[in-house]
DNA sequence: ATGGTTGGCATCCAA
């Protein structure tokens, strides 16, 4: 008996006060993975316990403060790894990847930039860069490979709501939307837009704006990538923008795509 | 509108 693979994707912006967010969406949705990001937190203080608790599986690789990758599971997963620099000793908790029901997932949270004129920007290119050559590796169209997260690159000026004010934001501009394409190059499929063409639909909005939301001044920036083989399988993918109208809510939203078994 | 809010942690940084 074959059944739907779901995948869901969520920057936290800080997991440890999101959890019932996040546990009542698990309940709800039942994905076999869902990625999170922004968990800001270290693995010594991870809440395992609570997801367990639930009957889930994680993995995660954090530190304090800042960052932080993981994956809630229904069933354990393989092939985990968190390192997109494996051979240096120290890295920001950004990546990590594994393997579920045959598709490897790719989790990843790209730096935000700051400013066009900071180091972080350049760090940010350099990112980008860096994981193309991780992808070339081992992901081919016909591999079975998801690439998700907070990719905080806005592609085109449909993705987001004031193009024009933002050709300067550092998840607009034209170096980063370059960056971001050239990684995605003819491998990755935006699976969003396999199925939504138009304009006003977003995974972002910023608390600084408290009218951001209810006037719908947002950013797609959390995307679920694909190759060809699993575009192939895609039936639906959803932004539950319901989940941003919560009390205590993250700034994002989660993003969730449902596949054919195979 | 060079503004505004949130989280972690420390009296500011990052987003």
């Amino acid at each position: 008996m074959s059944r739907d693979f779901i995948v869901a994707t969520y920057n936290a912006n800080s997991l440890r006060p999101r959890m019932g967010i996040v546990l009542d969406w698990l309940a709800k949705h039942r994905p076999d993975v869902l990625a999170l990001q922004e968990t800001k937190v270290r693995d010594a203080e991870f809440p395992a316990g609570p997801f367990r608790e639930a009957g889930w599986n994680v993995v995660y690789r954090g530190q304090k403060s800042y960052n932080g990758v993981a994956f809630v599971s229904k069933e354990p997963l393989a092939g985990v790894r968190d390192r997109l620099y494996p051979g240096l000793p120290e890295e920001d908790a950004r990546y990590i990847e594994c393997e579920c029901r045959g598709v490897r997932i790719f989790n990843t949270y790209i730096p935000q930039g700051a400013s066009l004129d900071s180091p972080k920007f350049q760090f940010k290119l350099k990112y980008l860069a860096d994981l193309k050559e991780a992808f070339a590796k081992s992901v081919k169209p016909s591999v079975p490979a998801l690439w998700v997260g907070d990719m905080n690159v806005a592609q085109t000026e449909i993705d987001l709501a004031r193009p024009k004010e933002n050709q300067d934001h550092v998840c607009f501009h034209a170096d980063a939307r370059r960056a971001f394409r050239e990684t995605a190059g003819e491998l990755w499929i935006d699976l969003f837009r396999e199925k939504e063409k138009g304009p006003g639909h977003y995974t972002f909005w910023d608390y600084r704006f408290p009218t951001a939301l209810s006037k719908n001044l947002g950013w797609r920036i959390d995307l679920i990538l694909g190759t060809r083989a699993m575009a192939g399988r895609l039936r639906e993918i959803w932004i539950d923008r319901d989940a941003r109208k919560l009390e205590k809510p993250s700034d994002h939203t989660f993003l969730k795509a449902v596949f054919s078994a195979d």
